[in-house]
DNA sequence: GCCAACGTTGGC
DNA sequence: GCCAACGTTGGC
């Protein structure tokens, strides 16, 4: 018997990278690198699995919102933008013999017909507890409970 | 190891 | 553009 899959919600800005972005990908996949936050690194190397479900957030959006879901479909290795210096997030502390970042794969599953608005999702009563929704709330790679996994699918209409 | 200064995130 | 929240840095 494998591990039970986990839940995620990954945030990105749609500037940089969308949802439709993803759909347009190759095979609708992209590796998630950029990452250089610790706990979302963490989460990332630790935790996720193949399998792993995830929600796509956009953030600094109008209106920033829960647009899709993802899955994990490779777990966690090097991110090679760290040691490329011409990189936005060129990190020289990292090098390929001890690689400080690192990435998963995710594979687009579904864009939802309605994003869910941030705003419409304060308020519901199973996602009282969602990272997403805390105050101050900045990681970029969270975990998510089943439960609110599912609340989210059940708001995007199944 | 403390903590002030600074930088970043991201909603509003 | 503002600013609250939070992570990182570096002097001591």
């Amino acid at each position: 018997m494998s591990v039970p899959q986990k839940y995620w919600l990954l945030k990105t800005e749609p500037e940089s990278f969308s949802i439709q972005d993803l759909a347009r990908a190759k095979r609708k996949t992209t590796c998630w690198d950029g990452v250089r936050n610790y706990q979302a690194r963490n989460s990332m190397r630790d935790e996720m699995r193949v399998g792993d479900r995830v929600l796509f957030y956009h953030s600094s959006a109008d209106p920033p919102a829960i647009v899709g879901t993802a899955k994990v479909v490779r777990a966690a290795y090097p991110d090679p933008t760290a040691w490329d210096r011409d990189d936005s997030h060129y990190d020289p502390k990292s090098t390929p013999d001890n690689p400080r970042w690192f990435m998963v794969d995710i594979q687009l599953e579904r864009i939802f017909d309605e994003p869910l608005a941030l705003a419409s999702l304060r308020g519901v009563a199973a996602l009282a507890k969602m990272e997403l929704l805390r105050k101050g709330s900045r990681l970029s790679v969270q975990p998510v409970r089943m439960g609110e996994f599912e609340a989210v699918l059940k708001l995007a209409g199944g």
